[in-house]
DNA sequence: TAGGCCATCTGGTCCT
DNA sequence: AGGACCAGATGGCCTA
């Protein structure tokens, strides 16, 4: 259990520095291998289309038309109506999506440094604290806790790997223990709303109640995405 | 002032 | 044909 409470604190990156994982999360690894010219690279399609007419320029005599297909003509440009139209969709698309990223912002942790708690999430790093999120609760509902748990036929005593883990709050942090819990993670890391009259004890079960119910919210952003 | 983030416009492509 | 989706270009705003 001790290993459940460390991997969760580990995987929120709460283990070391807090403000680690704000860190980790918008310095993509990948993003310093990536070099100025895959960032602004053209999309595959464009690039297949841009080299398969640069090689028939380069090679100077383009390509036989063996199967009498004509290029492609250029489309005229949409006219000033359509282009209107086209523009205003866009923007109705854009106001979806970013609808969206603001349900997903509230639903998602977040673990920020004090100053930065009170900016918005930018796009990407709501979107990888996302991926976190849920790599998160994926391993907890690996381990079957929420499963055991939800069960409200299970005696306590049939759990016993589980009877000593609960989250404890001293009133503004949560404490996921086992026996032993050196690590205090507060209740917006897991992105739970708790009522702070409730705060004593709280046990896995509403715990995972509103896990559940965040997931609810996830399932809410996935639809307005579909 | 450079760099990051964002909104908007635009043209290309795909799908119905 | 028209709409949806995508990515590049551009300009504005903000911050370090």
């Amino acid at each position: 259990m001790i290993q459940l409470d460390n991997q969760l604190s580990e995987r929120l990156g709460l283990f070391s520095d807090p403000q680690s994982i704000y860190k980790d999360i918008n310095n993509n690894p990948n993003k310093e291998k990536q070099s100025k010219s895959d960032k602004y690279s053209l999309r595959p399609r464009s690039t297949r289309r841009k080299h398969s007419s640069d090689e028939e320029e380069y090679e100077g005599n383009p390509k036989p038309q063996t199967n009498n297909k004509k290029l492609k003509q250029k489309p005229a440009p949409l006219s000033k109506y359509r282009r209107k139209t086209a523009n205003a969709r866009e923007r109705c698309r854009m106001k979806e999506i970013n609808t969206a990223f603001e349900t997903l912002r509230k639903v998602v942790p977040q673990i920020a440094p004090q100053q930065q708690q009170n900016e918005k999430l930018t796009k990407i790093t709501t979107l990888r604290l996302a991926m976190r999120y849920i790599s998160t609760l994926s391993e907890a509902l690996d381990k079957n806790i929420c499963q055991v748990l939800n069960n409200q036929k299970m005696s306590s005593s049939s759990c016993d790997d589980l009877e000593s883990l609960f989250l404890e709050s001293d009133g503004e942090s949560l404490t996921l223990h086992s026996d032993v819990s050196e690590q205090s993670v507060t209740s917006s890391d897991f992105g739970v709303e708790l009522s702070s009259d409730s705060f004593g004890a709280m046990d896995f079960e509403s715990f995972s109640k509103d896990i559940s119910e965040n997931l609810t919210c996830f399932d809410a952003f996935l639809v307005n995405f579909s």
